[in-house]
RNA sequence: GGGCAAGUAGCCAAGUGGCCAACGGCAACAGACUGUAAAUCUGUCCUCUUACGAGUUCGGUGGUUCGAAUCCAUCCUUGCCCA
């Protein structure tokens, strides 16, 4: 199965270039994909461009990850409504130098091999270009009319927001990088999200006019939620990959809770799994899907590939002890269990303050568990609160030293999933 | 530069002198039900607060009025048309 059958299979293919998959079957083939700046972490949105470079790269081909030191000071226009605001170069740099070494976790960049991953800055190249020398050699091959039968700029044209020159330009932009990076590095293939499939032909139609070259590409479907929510947000914001600003445990908890269409996409998206095990896992997870060995082989395979095994074994040892045995009460918890409990977001409380009384709504706010006085509240209301599994029925309920497990914790749950253990001292 | 239209909470979108912290929808959070699922029903959803109540909102700034998101002036932003 070559590559092109492999991602299809996988869903992970809407447009391609007639000719690709001929063109990757030929050769040994550089493909790049471009990486947004706009945060020093990345998200999960941006796992599937990851995925396809580690595809590209299993594959034997060449993969580039582009940072996009340029077009990030640019801003896409596409599936926005709205130009976004431009980053300042400090931020921009150091985005990149975070984003850099995150990419270097997932892909091979050991130069002695042939198909070794590189990364490259597309400011290098566009740091010296003037704006004259851009509108001579790039611009001068390209129709406004090309440019504005575009989706992209169609839409924000047709909208009553508008669309800046600066926006407008993006697809030139990027499609310089791919120009630049067939001149220079022999890369012959762009991949991408669909949003991205305008300005990516832009490229290709970039290299042919002015090089005349033939260069292939492919888009990945966006990826979205059955239910037509946001994919990657969770009530505490974006799910990073770095562990440090996503927990692997709340990183493994995330795609845990998949739904189960969402589970049965994913999974085929998501992980590396060979076919059979994939459609073994499926007919299993239809005949019990209350089982959710779906979810848990999808959680297993992506936070092995992220985290690592170590992260991942934590990951699951706290969620058998949160989730295995709810009904369990919390005192059946040793020590060692709350003590162990990676991930789990872990607070402090004053012993003296407990001793001299507290009621919940003011224990929740001076932990930080929640901002203010009024959300707490609202929130033990409505009956989200748990403290050591025992739901707290008012607001003014006391907190006494007797309820500490083993002298010294306390889990608090916000909602059924969201666990937070305070240390007493 | 001229003409027309518009700017309301995360988004969409009502409201056009007091009953407006502002209808409704989406998104989000929680509860019930369940499988840490979906669907459904219920609650919350500007900020703070001892359910009371207080404070700050309807592009900005000034004004008219007992009282304005709603009227006037001016400025800013955006769209469309003309030059």
């Amino acid at each position: 199965m070559n590559l092109i059958e492999e991602l299809s299979w996988r869903g992970m293919v809407q447009d391609i270039i007639p000719g690709t998959s001929e063109q990757l079957s030929r050769e040994m083939t550089t493909g790049y994909i471009g990486f947004d700046p706009t945060a020093d972490s990345l998200h999960i949105g941006s796992l599937v461009p990851i995925l396809l470079l580690v595809h590209l790269q299993r594959a034997g081909h060449k993969p580039i990850a582009l940072v996009g030191g340029a077009t990030g000071m640019v801003g896409d226009p596409s599936g926005k409504s709205e130009e976004r605001n431009l980053l300042s170069e400090e931020v921009l740099q150091h985005n990149l130098a975070c984003i850099r070494a995150q990419l270097e976790k997932y892909l091979d960049f050991n130069p002695e091999r042939k198909n070794a991953a590189e990364i490259a800055n597309n400011y290098d190249w566009f740091r010296d270009m003037s704006f004259l020398q851009f509108i001579r050699d790039v611009g001068k091959h390209i129709t406004v009319n090309y440019m504005t039968a575009k989706d992209s700029v169609k839409k924000r044209l047709e909208g009553e927001t508008g669309m800046s020159f600066t926006e407008f330009t993006y697809q030139l932009v990027q499609g310089y990088d791919f120009y630049w990076l067939y001149q220079h590095r022999h890369c012959v293939l762009q991949m991408g999200g669909s949003d991205q499939w305008g300005n990516i032909t832009t490229g290709t139609e970039l290299i042919r006019r002015k090089a005349g070259g033939e260069a292939f590409a492919f888009t990945c479907p966006l990826i979205t939620k059955a239910d037509g929510g946001k994919f990657g947000k969770t009530e505490k914001g974006n799910v990073w990959l770095d562990p440090e600003k996503t927990s692997p445990f709340q990183f493994y908890q995330f795609w845990l809770k998949a739904s189960d269409p969402d589970a049965e996409k994913w999974i085929r998206i998501f992980t590396f799994l060979p076919r059979p095990d994939i459609e073994d896992l499926l007919e299993k997870h239809r005949a019990d899907p209350g089982a959710r060995l779906l979810q848990k082989a999808l959680a297993r395979e992506i936070t092995l590939f992220v985290h690592g095994r170590q992260a991942y074994m934590e990951a699951v040892e706290t969620t058998e002890k949160l989730f295995a045995n709810q009904s369990a009460p919390a005192e059946s918890l040793s020590l060692e269990d709350l003590e162990n409990m990676n991930g789990v977001v872990k607070m402090d409380f004053s012993i003296q303050k407990l001793r001299a009384g507290v009621d919940m709504v003011s224990f929740l706010a001076e932990t930080a568990i929640f901002p203010s006085k009024g959300e707490a509240r609202k929130m033990i209301l409505n009956g989200g609160i748990s403290v050591n599994r025992q739901k707290i029925e008012q607001p003014q309920d006391v907190l006494a030293e007797s309820m500490l497990l083993h002298g010294r914790y306390l889990l608090v749950q916000k909602g059924k999933k969201n666990y937070y253990l305070v240390l007493v001292s």
